[in-house]
DNA sequence: GCAATACTAAACCAGTTAGTTTACAATATA
DNA sequence: TATATTGTAAACTAACTGGTTTAGTATTGC
């Protein structure tokens, strides 16, 4: 064995953090959730079907992809959004975005060409 | 205990499994890889510092969310990507664009507020 | 026909994740 | 002051992940 089964330890980097976070349902309703307004912690859990403590957790994994910052008012956490972070996976999506609209175009010169 | 801790097994949808696939970096690095030339499994296996059936683990999670395809011809297997489904999460995306769009505004106007 | 090549499959392992429950701390309210 | 509210922390669990190794299956080429 080369490294006995462990897994590469190169620190995850704020893309992994962003597409993790957003690669769960329950964490994408939340995101949408706050992109209305901003909700306590009790709030977001409230229609989630799951205890208090697993929602604030999926909270803390929006916080730690920069995706949403809360701030404690009283016994009360308010979480908002942080859309900027999105605007990462943008950037990244970026490079192949020119790549799926020249794949459509290919698709649509394969149609035109089908029909002569 | 409500369920036994057992996860909620709602099967993973599109998005799920598309997000999940992006947050590895060598997952990432595939599809650039791939992005420039299709490829087989030994040619991109071969500068990732791990075992082949681990480079082949990592794009069967690519070909389950859709962004890769595969075709073995003779004892070879042909990756190549497939763009189009980045333009799932684009669209995802989209809903969210704007927002943070507006957010970069609300910086203009208070850096130029700041100016005054 | 036999050896090399290009994989996949299966079994294993350690670390992570997503949930639970119980317990606690801090704050608000009656 | 006592009680209810809002959360976090810690310990636990099952499933998942990302890697390994060893073995096996096709296919190619000598």
């Amino acid at each position: 064995m080369q490294n006995n089964g462990k897994r590469c330890m190169t620190s995850p980097d704020k893309l992994d953090l962003i597409f993790k976070a957003l690669s769960d349902q329950t964490r994408r309703a939340l995101l949408k959730r706050l992109s209305d307004k901003p909700a306590s912690i009790s709030e977001l859990a409230l229609p989630l079907a799951m205890s208090l403590p697993a929602a604030s957790k999926h909270i803390k994994v929006l916080e730690r992809a920069n995706l949403v910052s809360c701030q404690k008012l009283g016994r009360v956490h308010y979480c908002k959004i942080k859309p900027k972070a999105l605007s990462d996976i943008d950037r990244w999506l970026g490079f192949y975005r020119s790549f799926w609209e020249d794949k459509l175009d290919h698709l649509e010169a394969f149609v035109s060409e089908e029909k002569k």
